[in-house]
DNA sequence: TGAAATTGCGAAAACGATTGTGCTAATTAT
DNA sequence: ATAATTAGCACAATCGTTTTCGCAATTTCA
């Protein structure tokens, strides 16, 4: 059984709300004399006391706990990112309840529901991105929340996202450049701004170049592995193949890969690749991968930093959307085809 | 603000008593008419009731939240092992409270005394592994606990791992029957029952193939990307260097990576590379990695079951360890040498 | 017809903390 | 000497649930 206040009461003689005040610190206030604080506090220490979370929680509406909802923790972007924020969330005195979707829009619902029932006092979503209203609902009822990775144009929140359109034109730039004519392109989940802005990029950068877009090319439908493996067999055995393959995230990554060695093809010899999402093994795959990487930890810092602020102004804040640079690294993917 | 019992006893006329027994279904045990069980429900649903799952907590003393502590999310190890127990556990109706330790010992403690506080009805861990003091505690006080990946012997838990000491024996046995006699190891955090099984294993495998061990070549003292890194620089400038670097988890596999690609050196021809932990990437990097594959999703599927069971008996079961087989997957990444 | 049984529900005490208000004794002021 | 302060603390309400106990009204039974 823990130590309740109604322990220390007992053992030391004073009251409940004598005990509380105490160890608050805020004895001072109430005139409870320096003889009086002292015992109790060694009296306290000395039965290890520690407050029950929960009454607490019930008796000041503040559970300093908040919601992490992601799509899958075991994406490696979503795992850095969560890291992130998990540090910087814990050095201000807050946990973590974490929740996956599955990129699952109803799954998300569901939890965002439960985890506001929990009483948490703010919520980091990176969310499936196909509705918005949960979420909408959430900013109503002055709840803090802050969105990171995808977002919605059609509500004010606080957001910190990357500038997709650009870091995947720049990508798709740099094929053109190469030489590249036949660019396919293996989307995540559509209708999601961030799947959206990517294509945009994409389809831009063919504008800007003056290379017309082969709509066969533009393929895929979500992130997982399964969808780069399908998409990337059906490409592979198209009567007129692409020349290389921009995957739009790292899950679809890995299914290409699956896909192309299986085909047992070389990259970039037989088809280059590109990536949006930067792994720790890009450098050391076979063929060291030209990607866009995302600053995973600033955007989980700046996350906490919106919401932490968001927590104290209890609402009244206003709202902010933050775009980082991606950045591309280039290495070795791509083949350098001669001018056409 | 949320709609509370109260407010559908004044909108019903009925007492808060009724409604909150007609809302958890035990309305007939206490004899609520039919009519009053619908309108009640009827007006529930209108209002759009929604428990407070604090104040639950606090009468039930059980909150459906577990505490789930690892080193670091973003080892992907780690990182799917939580993304298997976050499924199982919300499929049984708990959510997850997530804390990363850094592999640092003493924010463990502090994070699980912290849980214990928010009144977790349970706990998976991944200790640090250093002390168990505090895991036997938990364990004396009846809270349900499962050890998951490291271990301890002197404390009798529900625990989940591999067979450390025969994953390391086969990898290391594969690497002297490749004729390998100069194998450096870097181990993980030492002192640990995972990194001194791996170590036992490498050694009883020299003692059975008769190969003296060079105690020079046991290297390392945590689990990061560093560690991997700083010691394969010295044994790759060592005057008699190793032939074969063994990892002992992935992220020192990563710093091996770092270093072996500055000294520009090619695996396996110029140094060969075995690893404890198999990533995603490990087919497709540069030389296809032989590695140790531990069952991921299994480990995390049983550390959900053993909890459940664990605090469905309340602390009446008797605790079991669970010790899985990993498999090596050998691929290119350790040259065959001709036997010596 | 009166006692016993049943129906249908409410009052109130928890759970463990926080906090506004109030009360008594000691001290100070007048 | 009496009134006014002040010091030092306790009472009790509150947060939103759950649950034990019980009570009045109705029905059943003899």
């Amino acid at each position: 059984m823990p130590i309740t206040l109604k322990d220390i009461a007992r053992r030391t003689g004073y009251s409940v709300s004598t005990i509380s005040r105490v160890l608050n610190g805020v004895g001072e206030n109430y005139r409870i004399s320096a003889k009086t604080r002292l015992m109790i506090e060694r009296i306290a220490n000395e039965m290890n006391y520690q407050p029950n979370q929960v009454a607490r929680g019930l008796r000041l509406k503040k559970t300093h706990a908040i919601g992490l909802v992601i799509p899958d923790i075991s994406n490696p972007f979503f795992a850095h990112v969560s890291r992130s924020i998990q540090i910087g969330m814990y050095e201000s005195g807050y946990i973590l309840i974490v929740c996956n979707t599955d990129e699952n829009q109803e799954t998300e619902i569901e939890q965002i529901q439960l985890l506001r029932n929990k009483g948490v006092d703010g919520f980091i979503i990176m969310p499936v991105g196909l509705k918005s209203q949960h979420i909408s609902e959430l900013v109503e009822s002055k709840v803090p929340v802050v969105l990171l990775d995808r977002c919605f144009d059609d509500i004010s929140t606080n957001s910190v996202l990357v500038d997709n359109y650009n870091g995947s034109m720049k990508a798709v730039e740099y094929l053109l450049e190469s030489g590249h004519r036949r660019i396919a392109v293996i989307q995540g989940l559509t209708k999601t701004s961030t799947n959206d802005q990517r294509i945009k990029g994409y389809l831009d950068a063919h504008k800007k170049y003056k290379v017309d877009v082969d709509k066969n090319l533009i393929v895929g439908k979500d992130y997982r592995r399964e969808n780069g493996y399908i998409e990337t067999k059906y490409l592979l055995n198209m009567k007129n193949p692409p020349s290389v393959i921009y995957s739009t995230s790292d899950l679809i990554t890995l299914g290409v890969l699956d896909a192309v060695f299986e085909e047992k093809l070389r990259i970039p010899d037989d088809i280059s690749l590109v990536s949006f999402d930067d792994i720790d093994y890009a450098p050391y795959l076979i063929s060291p991968l030209t990607a866009v990487r995302q600053p995973w930890e600033i955007m989980g810092e700046i996350a906490v930093k919106l919401l932490l602020q968001e927590i104290k102004s209890s609402g009244q804040m206003e709202k902010s959307r933050i775009e980082l640079k991606p950045t591309l690294n280039i290495r070795k993917s791509v083949k350098k085809l001669g001018n056409p």
